[in-house]
DNA sequence: AGTTATCTAACGACCGGTCGTTAGTTGAAT
DNA sequence: ATTCAACTAACGACCGGTCGTTAGATAACT
């Protein structure tokens, strides 16, 4: 198994987390490896390669949580509460790749960035549907719900930079704050 | 006046949202003034205090604004509704400097770092005061005043990245919506 | 033997920052 | 009124160091 392309990302993770992207080298990557640093291009070929890999798995796994957690649930209020709870525990299980994810799409040239865009894009748009769906049903108040997505969406995505898994709250319970807030504001 | 100095600051600004702050170079930043890279080196004595600087005046316009805004304002409500408005209106207008307050961080030192963070803490707990006074008041529903404010606050501020001064919404429009949405969510 | 993985060594480019220097301006002493 | 020293503002050359990346040798596994 690609043992050391695991611990390269792991490394990765850690260090673009801590320090960022930019400032992190390539040799501070390899000295956390134990190994040169030109044994990093065996296996990813550059940088960049290595940063889009995170940002992609992430979304892929983003996107998919959401899709399993939102299957079969039943009414327009409820489908929404699982969309905010999944996007919220996520967020807070997964704190270090989606805080790269939000800070480092400078590091992306131009292909790699659409690439990433256009699933943040279908992700966002999974959330306005849903929302749309519940005014049109009359459970939401009417609303602008494009600039609804985009508050509830950046609210409950910034959960990763102030969350800390050993404090007071547990995940669940500020999924259960977000999700009965959000709900009031989309109920009017 | 330093004429130099502040074109300096208002392209570091432009330079450091377009590219941020690491990818942007000294070099850069002369070129753009149309002068030398050592030349920059009398106005600030290095590239951190450039950050800093741009920071710290941030985040001074950003308290000011608030507390001009709900000083006078009477009761509990009316108080929140002008803390949010003033909040997302602030992030609006001055777009490129939030956003390098907020993705920038780590381009200082330790004692510049606590500095900022110190302005950002008593900033934030101006809005959990305003919070618990309205919950004590049983305007607000009983919740975790700090959480409530991390999600406020956090939602109003990304309006900075999203956006768009000549879109389809002004200022005004975001700031009744999201003012409107928040209040909502508090009173539950 | 051949493939896979890692090593050593080096490359050119660029980085933030310093140096000594030079005009132009100011202000006090002569 | 003239001199002269201090200050402001900027110049261009240059430094040591680090960066991402490549080439080629070598070791380890199958």
């Amino acid at each position: 198994m690609g043992n050391m392309k695991n611990t390269i990302k792991t490394i990765s993770i850690n260090l673009f987390y801590k320090t960022g992207y930019f400032a992190t080298s390539i040799s501070d990557i390899a000295r956390e490896a134990g190994s040169q640093k030109s044994s990093i291009y065996y296996h990813y070929s550059n940088k960049e390669e290595l940063l889009f890999d995170i940002l992609k798995i992430t979304m892929v796994d983003l996107d998919e949580n959401l899709e399993s957690q939102i299957k079969g649930v039943q009414g327009a209020e409820e489908k929404m509460r699982a969309a905010i709870q999944s996007h919220v525990i996520f967020h807070m299980e997964r704190q270090k790749e989606v805080i790269i994810s939000d800070s480092e799409l400078r590091g992306l040239t131009v292909d790699n960035y659409k690439n990433i865009m256009k699933m943040r894009d279908d992700y966002e748009r999974k959330f306005q549907s849903l929302i749309k769906d519940g005014i049109e049903k009359g459970i939401f108040a009417d609303m602008d719900f494009k600039v609804a997505s985009y508050g509830i969406i950046t609210m409950c995505t910034a959960v990763s930079i102030w969350f800390n898994q050993s404090g007071r709250l547990s995940k669940e319970d500020v999924a259960k704050i977000y999700t009965d807030f959000l709900i009031h504001g989309l109920k009017g």
